[in-house]
DNA sequence: GATCCGTGGCA
DNA sequence: TTGCCAAGGAT
């Protein structure tokens, strides 16, 4: 049978509407999977206005696989700067080494093969495979839960495995698989213009005569979820140590924040700290050292789990270079401060040397 | 399965 | 102001 008489309603009224409304998008103008690529792990918890700069300049700055495999980490970090989430550049440079290394430079085209790459899960195996190589597989991300839990209005908690499923079964019954790429993009361009998370455009959703939800007017009531958000308060004491020509950078290690970044020299401890306690401090591991110390300012950085509390202080030291290698259990390097900005750093770092230079 | 990983926008 | 949410994945 022709697969056009098995469309159902929900298939032709999506794809239409995707065919009038689709998103102009850079990603959108090619077929290179190294692209598709790219663009799916920064768009990863991340919008589109906030991701397409940085997906403009990572092809520039990496056109392309070999590119970001030869490249050193700390560069593939600095394009990365101020998006977050930084073990996806991470992970991904992994995954390119790997595909250059023993693929032959050849980008897997199938989801579960794709699967096995570091950073590449169900999602983006599934987005590359689907819209970078037409294999039949569904994408399920936020935009396709919160529209199918409206359409069939679930009351199953969708952050559950029972609720994660369902929804799985759903989109796998409705995937038109003439154009899989393009009824998971449609999925997701519908999800993020109409079926919005508040304020739900649906008097003009190509969906709404099918939509449970929207017939109990129940928009906001979906998707159900169980969790709820917690943050734990972290106290981070910088020490900004300089002479006026140099200064020191604190590598961030394994398995906390920010790995790979750079940020200062830092007394993590249950509250902020007094001069006073900083000096104390100081006089166990910096013996003779000369230099004077400020509270130049206090700082809230919010991040999922986490608000981090950081005060800095100023230390104007004789020699910025004679500062502990190793202090309070992690490693500093000094830099000139010319270079200081050729260093990955997290926004809270960003913002303190922005206002101090 | 629960927790962690960034940053920005919005109601 | 506070909490939620965003084209998720690793541990």
């Amino acid at each position: 049978m022709d697969k056009i008489l098995k469309m159902t309603d929900f298939e032709r009224s999506l794809i239409k509407w995707y065919r009038i409304n689709k998103r102009d998008l850079p990603w959108r103008k090619t077929s290179n999977p190294y692209h598709i690529w790219v663009s799916e792990i920064i768009l990863q918890q991340t919008q589109i206005s906030q991701g397409t700069n940085y997906y403009l300049n990572f092809l520039r700055k990496f056109p392309d696989i070999q590119s970001l495999a030869n490249a050193p980490i700390d560069e593939v970090l600095k394009v990365w700067q101020g998006l977050g989430y930084y073990s996806r550049a991470r992970n991904f440079h992994e995954a390119a080494k790997t595909v250059v290394d023993q693929y032959d430079g050849i980008i897997p085209s199938s989801k579960s093969e794709l699967q096995k790459l570091k950073g590449i899960g169900p999602y983006t195996a599934a987005a590359i495979a689907s819209i970078a190589f037409g294999e039949k597989c569904i994408v399920v991300d936020g935009n396709v839960i919160r529209l199918l839990s409206r359409c069939f209005a679930m009351d199953v908690p969708v952050d559950t495995g029972k609720g994660r499923k369902i929804i799985e079964k759903l989109a796998s019954n409705l995937l038109d698989e003439a154009k899989p790429g393009d009824f998971n993009e449609a999925m997701m361009d519908l999800g993020a213009m109409v079926c919005k998370p508040s304020n739900p455009e649906c008097n003009s959703c190509p969906l709404n005569s099918g939509c449970k939800a929207f017939h109990l007017r129940q928009q906001d009531g979906f998707p159900v979820k169980l969790s709820k958000l917690t943050r734990k308060s972290r106290y981070f004491n910088y020490l900004i140590v300089t002479d006026g020509c140099s200064i020191r950078l604190n590598k961030r290690g394994k398995g906390d924040i920010w790995e790979g970044l750079y940020d200062f020299p830092l007394i993590e401890a249950n509250s902020l700290m007094s001069t006073k306690e900083i000096k104390n401090k100081l006089a166990e591991s910096w013996i003779g050292a000369e230099y004077k110390v400020n509270i130049i300012g206090d700082a809230v950085h919010v991040l999922t789990h986490r608000n981090i509390h950081a005060r800095f202080f100023w230390l104007k030291a004789k020699k910025a270079a004679d500062f502990p290698e190793f202090f309070n259990g992690s490693k500093s390097i000094n830099v000139a401060l010319k270079e200081v900005n050729s260093y990955p750093v997290p926004k809270l770092i960003e913002n303190k040397i922005n206002d101090l230079l």
